[in-house]
DNA sequence: CGAACTGTTCGTATATTTGCGAACTGACAT
DNA sequence: ATGTCAGTTCGCAAATATACGAACAGTTCG
């Protein structure tokens, strides 16, 4: 049997994971699905943890590309990124929905 | 605006992903969904690491409840947990597609 | 019994993640 | 220029994750 190396499909997949894998990143996401884009401070007063933290988290996001952030001064505006959002619905829909045959006796 | 915790569907949306944040546990989700349910040595044939780190990521898989190890002597047989697989595609699904008002000026 | 085969566990090393307060930056107002 | 407000970055500590070889444990077979 040979080897095989990881697929970006692989990598991918595990790289938006890693983004959803802690709670606050995943309320954040639903903060900002739910209400329109919106700033770091309403992020910050709803998030029970420091604003260092959430700046941290909010980066990880950004660097995942679930949202995007711009600048308004003196505040920053963030939101879903939908390009990529859309992308990872499908990774994780096909991920999930293809699974044929997993009866096990 | 009140703080708000982390509700459990925030921490099992979390846990899930958790399992899936390394391509080595999604390559094996994936081989272990294509094939019926297979042995610890064709994971490990399959895979690019060693023995020691496949038994970990599986434990990891197996802690998560999307996957199940049966012990048939001499081997082990892993295959998907169905239940926990559709309760995890249901709460990605849902958490993915109830995206209403996104549109960012 | 002992050898062989399959997988898990142990011990260890290194890297990444998470969290916070304090210090900083940039824009704006006074 | 000084102060303020909104966020980010820095520096650090603690916890978790990743990886491996070596040692171990359970079955089966000679």
């Amino acid at each position: 049997m040979e080897k095989i190396d990881y697929t970006s499909r692989h990598h991918q997949i595990a790289l938006y994971a890693k983004a959803l894998a802690h709670p606050a990143r995943v309320a954040i996401l639903e903060f900002l699905a739910a209400r329109e884009c919106c700033f770091f401070g309403n992020l910050h007063d709803v998030l029970p943890i420091a604003k260092a933290t959430v700046s941290q988290h909010l980066t990880v996001l950004k660097e995942s590309g679930l949202i995007q952030g711009e600048i308004k001064p003196p505040q920053v505006r963030y939101c879903i990124n939908k390009e990529n959002w859309d992308v990872a619905r499908d990774l994780f829909g096909v991920f999930f929905n293809d699974l044929k045959k997993i009866e096990c006796s």
